[in-house]
DNA sequence: TACCAGACCGTAATCGTTTTCGGAAATCCT
DNA sequence: AGGATTTCCGAAAACGATTACGGTCTGGTA
């Protein structure tokens, strides 16, 4: 005799009473629930969540699909701890459990979704490292299954999203560089069809038509998203035959990958090439100080939250004024490096 | 109609076949083994977890467990997307899945994995940052849920683990330094019950002992783990009466903080004060560089889960000759640090 | 023909919950 | 007192899968 049964047993009163008591129904006298509690927790019973989930239809979890292995996203790491923590501060709120759901590299992503929600895995999902192309849209769209993206996608079905202001960061960082007299800007861009990658550089390219400047074919720099990929391309720039003297990097872990390559190869970011990056919690410690952005992760990963909940029938009208697509803002800190 | 149901109908064939075919069992004959497969994937058909999970009584899932939230653990963040890796690929082999479970800061480590094992949702569990008094063990083994651990801790209930080579790590670096002529020699210790500092302090002080050596109260430096507070450690170590020649780190986010801490208080690593640590994706690009350790993550996490799935009654006799218990090794890499 | 073995497949029980529905007992109202 | 409400609880039907069991059919053999 296991789970509620036993429960149940023990109390000499039936299994439905006993459900009802835990999920505080209304109709339960107040003294049985009394002693269905205490039973309970003398007992450890802990509803099982197959049964559970099988019969509600729903499971209390939601996912964050991520990718793991050795060429990871253009947002690695230490980014997502910070947004764990947001988000889970909104889903405790109404008991809800974050998982993370670990897309191996060797993967297809789309199938990894497909399979996760087929199997009825999460009541919300929340997806990161959005593609250019991005056929996990349409596919949680078709089985709405409500969900909301960090990032955006020419694959736009209408769901809630928030995103880095490329926007924003475009326009500052070319003002900024714009204003220190550089006119040969460059710019890296991330391997993969990550759509960050399209995004920032169309802003870049109206931030410089802004400024009456273009953006040169050889000053954009493909490159793997992780540290080697930042420290190849000082090699490049070193080899270039007109090398930009300004950089610009979309992806954080590009950036100690890069200035480790700028050292080897003899030039010093700030007086010898401008660098402006993101500072990650690792980058602020760069020497020459990275200028750049920084933005709150943790609120970001509130924001999250609240939108998903809110696009969740069972919790939408709890969030009614949520802002359901948002470019996420950022600062641009001086630093020596630009 | 839905799930299963669906495709038995569509077929014109009961349920149990459908089920045994999808499921690979014997009694079905080829021919409507291939139409079940074929209409399946037509359909997008994928089992319902929680039905199966509760009529199998096994889920396929294999939970991480791990923190999040601002003050991170001891092994924090990147590390853990390669050890993923690693063990998504043994997992692969088995159809069984990874998924992170994600312990908020805010709510008790030990309370959270009740919940989560009363839930059934995983078959087996990983456990990182242990601590010195872990009760997340007793309760694994109390309710005999197949578990090994990253780390160990004096609550040991005899399940596997693997852990780093601390041992290895002391005295390998106490004899470079101890030859280099350092004899006032440093130590941070972060802050919590990690289990790690206990240990990595411990075997120190042994391996000093070996070399004629003692450990000086005043040079244990805590610190939280993190860029933070490396950053302060730089600062205590200034203004400290009789400060150490060199300084050895557990803790891989410590350094990159300890780095800028040391710049701003006009010591540099190297030529002012020796430094050894761990030798991180990051902390390779550091400048000076680093003297420290590097191990394969991806290669621990293919003997994390190899060794777990071992624990587990449906795959032990797959892995019978895995060791159970281990403690990774780690090859010490010259820096101009120390 | 009669019997039997093997190959396939359908029926139904089962896993542990939640929830609807209806009934019994208690309480209220006139 | 008697009917109408409430209050509380038990019985039973789902939820979607797996699987033990038994039944039908085929083909082979005596």
């Amino acid at each position: 005799m296991k789970g509620i049964r036993r429960l149940a047993e023990h109390l000499d009163i039936s299994i439905g009473t006993v459900s009802r008591a835990l999920n505080g129904k209304p109709d339960v006298n107040e003294e049985t629930r009394r002693r269905v509690l205490e039973a309970a927790e003398q007992l450890g019973y802990v509803a099982n969540q197959s049964g559970r989930a099988l019969r509600k239809g729903s499971t209390g979890v939601i996912g964050f699909m991520m990718q793991t292995g050795r060429e990871i996203t253009g947002q690695g790491d230490i980014f997502f701890m910070s947004v764990f923590d947001g988000v889970q501060t909104v889903l405790a709120r109404h008991k809800l459990d974050l998982v993370a759901l670990l897309c191996s590299s060797e993967e297809d992503p789309d199938d990894y979704l497909k399979r996760m929600v087929a199997r009825g895995f999460a009541d919300g999902i929340i997806l990161s490292a959005t593609r250019r192309h991005d056929a996990r849209f349409e596919f949680l769209a078709r089985h709405s299954i409500p969900f909301i993206t960090l990032g955006r996608s020419l694959t736009d079905v209408g769901q809630p999203w928030i995103d880095l202001d490329f926007e924003g960061m475009a326009e500052m960082s070319i003002e900024r560089l714009a204003r220190a007299g550089h006119s040969r800007i460059g710019f890296v861009w991330p391997h993969g069809d990550l759509n960050l990658g399209y995004v920032f550089i169309e802003r870049c390219r109206e931030a410089l038509a802004r400024h009456g400047l273009t953006l040169a074919e050889e000053c954009i720099f493909r490159a793997n998203p992780n540290e080697a990929g930042g420290y190849a391309v000082a090699r490049q720039i070193k080899d270039s035959a007109k090398p930009p003297t300004a950089i610009i990097l979309v992806n954080e872990t590009l950036v100690t990958g890069l200035y480790h390559g700028l050292e080897e190869v003899g030039l010093r970011p700030g007086p010898d090439i401008a660098i402006i990056g993101r500072r990650s919690p690792q980058a602020r410690f760069l020497s020459p100080s990275l200028t750049g952005f920084e933005l709150s992760l943790r609120d970001l990963g509130i924001a999250l939250a609240e939108s998903l909940l809110s696009a969740m029938p069972a919790y939408g009208h709890l969030y009614p004024e949520v802002v359901r697509r948002k470019l996420w803002p950022m600062s641009l800190i001086d630093g020596d490096s630009g």
